[in-house]
DNA sequence: TTAGGGTTAG
């Protein structure tokens, strides 16, 4: 009598207060006490199902099933696989509403060989054709062997959506799309319609493709079906937009949304980030802490990046604080992130302390390792890298390819960068892509090897990648080897592919005034200002007491710009008396000679560099970082300074770090 | 019993 009513009660149970209720009815009814702990653990109420759990002698087998159901379903997968081992030996037989609950435990535990071996006791107890056990084992087996999800999948008498789905899922996260796709189809020839999960699984396929017309295909099913506004969806859109280069997109679906957990918010951030847009993504992660989102493991790892890019280190060294706080600092993506972002502000021996701890860095973060080294000049420690890297097995890509030939590239490692370049394709069936040739093509032209260069660029099979950059830097060779002739031909190259190209024009107009052919050089500079080309504008920044200051070349604008003009003043004395000579090659205004070394003082980093001499303790570091590449002259001036001065001066430029110390700069004036 | 977001790029 009394368990009627209970059953009849007990799935209409949705408060704590309401099992409350009903405890003290069934006490009063004398019911079965496992009828009460199944009330219990239905609600996810651990304390109370242990409490009663506990009190019997010999748990039925209701009762396990409650028990281990409950710890599941909280998550507590050790407590619920012990549970099931004592419950084996307690002689209740497994039934059919345990397993899958187990199955999941072990699937989470990452336990396969229990799970191998719970495979055989369900084969054993013939419960291989039950739709929610068939269900998690194929969940379980997606996570490790594509082959098992199939048979258990094709084994299966009688399948629901859930099986479709995770199978589509198992093939989607193994990579495998187009066979997730293709299963997508069947599914509907089966009667089947997707639903949110499937298109979870789906979307971020052509994230991955940066299909965007197919990407919004999925976004108009979602719409019409009412998935649009299911979390879930909401941050694979987020996601799948921004990796198709399409912010604004995401940003809307982000902000009509009608709830947002940390994962939209962290879709989000990464957005903004993988798309160049840093600040914003840093403002958006401000406004997830105000609205008291606990940031998660990969929010880290995606806004990490940007304080990277923005060279803003104690933006980083706040959040890398907040990631020892919350014991982050062991997970690899955001080891890797960190390393990389203390690389690019400068503090390689931080980046390389992380690197050390890493137990088993991956491609990416050696990478971002060698990467720092040539960033630093330290070719040789990235060759080494590099071939520790392969010891220990790990395979170099493209973009690993890329961080070693850019070492080489900033330490003229000519020869080195062309064994290497071999090796990429004859060895690992890379075929290389433009940053490769343009590291070569870079090195061959400085080492003088003009022509070899040229016949290199030229050797490039696809002709889209052959670039106004990649000519331009052979351009730079030219000027530097005064070889006008080659020059032109190389102009020429450019202006075809890129007639805006305005490197190209400086570069050009430059070669034609060092070989002495004014008319040529003034032709171009016409030529310039007609197309309304301009000169990217110089701009050098350095922080004091958390504050950026930035300079551009000529800037008067600064509120103490009469103590910066005088402290460069006192210090150009200096450095004539020991030997300093202005190399005005670089200036190409027709001017006269003296206004020639006006305007070299007046050079971005330098005002930058003789403001942080005024604004700080003698004997501090400073750090300046300048948007374009340092220039001839500014480099010698700044070795005589830091030598004057008895400073380090760290130059952070569009490509790389200058250490300045005792008149000698770590590039070894090859740069 | 099924789902979404992450690190490296001259």
């Amino acid at each position: 009598m009394a368990k009627s009513i209970l059953q009849s009660h007990s799935y209409r149970v949705k408060s704590k207060q309401e099992a409350k209720q009903l405890h003290a009815q069934m006490i009063r009814t004398r019911a079965p006490t496992s009828l009460v702990l199944s009330v219990y653990s239905n609600l996810g109420l651990l304390r109370e199902s242990l409490l009663i759990f506990n009190s019997l002698t010999s748990p039925s087998y209701v009762a396990w099933k409650s028990i281990i159901r409950c710890y599941t379903s909280l998550g507590l997968f050790h407590q619920s696989l012990l549970s099931f081992a004592r419950m084996r030996a307690s002689a209740a037989r497994p039934d059919r509403d345990v397993f899958p609950s187990i199955v999941k435990s072990c699937t989470h535990l990452m336990d396969w060989k229990l799970g191998q071996s719970l495979h055989g006791s369900i084969i054993r107890v013939g419960l291989e054709i039950d739709v929610y056990t068939g269900n998690a084992l194929m969940n379980m087996y997606g996570k490790v062997c594509m082959g098992s999800v199939r048979k258990v999948f094709d084994e299966m008498p009688e399948r629901d959506l859930v099986s479709w789905n995770t199978v589509i899922a198992g093939n989607a996260g193994n990579g495998m799309y187009r066979e997730a796709l293709e299963m997508v189809r069947e599914m509907g020839g089966a009667g089947l319609k997707p639903d949110s999960f499937t298109l979870s699984s789906v979307l971020p396929i052509f994230a991955e493709y940066v299909d965007v017309s197919r990407g919004m295909e999925i976004h108009g099913y979602a719409i019409r079906h009412g998935f649009d506004s299911d979390l879930f969806i909401g941050s694979s859109l987020i996601d799948m937009y921004a990796k198709c280069t399409m912010v604004e997109k995401s940003r809307q679906i982000f902000d009509f949304l009608p709830q947002r957990d940390a994962i939209s918010w962290n879709s989000m951030i990464a957005g903004c980030v993988q798309n160049g847009l840093f600040d914003e993504g840093l403002r958006l992660f401000r406004r997830m802490l105000e609205n008291s989102i606990k940031p998660r493991h990969v929010t880290f790892s995606s806004i990490m990046p940007a304080c990277a890019h923005l060279t803003t280190m104690h933006l980083g060294k706040q959040l890398h604080g907040y990631i020892l706080r919350c014991g982050f600092d062991d997970n690899e993506f955001i080891s890797s992130s960190l390393l990389d972002m203390y690389a690019k502000c400068g503090r390689i021996h931080i980046a390389r302390r992380i690197f050390e701890k890493m137990e088993s860095p991956d491609i990416v973060s050696w990478t971002a390792m060698i990467m720092g080294c040539a960033l630093h000049g330290h070719a040789h420690d990235a060759l080494f890298l590099f071939q520790q890297m392969k010891v220990n097995n790990v395979r170099p890509n493209y973009v690993a390819f890329v961080a070693v030939l850019t070492a080489c590239s900033h330490a003229g490692l000519v020869d080195q960068a062309r064994k290497l370049f071999d090796s990429m394709v004859g060895d690992y069936g890379i075929s290389p892509g433009l940053e490769h040739y343009a590291a070569v093509a870079d090195l061959l032209g400085r080492a003088g090897r003009l022509e070899e260069a040229y016949e290199f660029i030229s050797s490039m099979p696809r002709e889209q990648e052959r670039t106004g950059s990649v000519w331009s830097t052979l351009l730079a060779a030219c000027r530097v080897h005064k070889n006008a002739e080659l020059a032109e031909k190389v102009a020429e190259n450019i202006f075809k592919i890129d007639p805006e190209n305005m490197g190209a024009y400086v570069l050009m107009s430059n070669v034609y005034s060092a070989a002495g052919r004014w008319k040529d050089a003034a032709r171009l500079r016409i030529a310039m200002k007609g197309r309304g080309i301009r000169k990217k504008p110089a701009c050098s920044w350095i922080e004091i007491k958390n504050k950026v200051h930035a300079f551009m070349a000529g800037d008067e604008s600064h509120p103490k710009y009469y103590e910066i003009k005088e402290a460069l003043g006192v210090l150009l004395e200096r450095m004539e008396r020991e030997g300093y000579v202005p190399n005005t090659d670089d200036v190409l205004h027709d001017v006269e000679e003296e206004q020639k070394r006006h305007l070299l003082c007046s050079h971005s980093e330098r005002l930058a560099i003789a403001f942080g001499i005024i604004s700080t303790p003698p004997g501090t570091t400073i750090r300046v970082t300048k948007n374009l590449r340092v220039c001839v002259d500014c480099h010698i001036a700044t070795k005589f300074i830091s030598k004057i001065v008895g400073r380090e001066i760290i130059v952070r430029d569009v490509s790389r770090f200058h250490h300045f110390k005792d008149g000698k700069c770590s590039c070894g004036d090859y740069w």
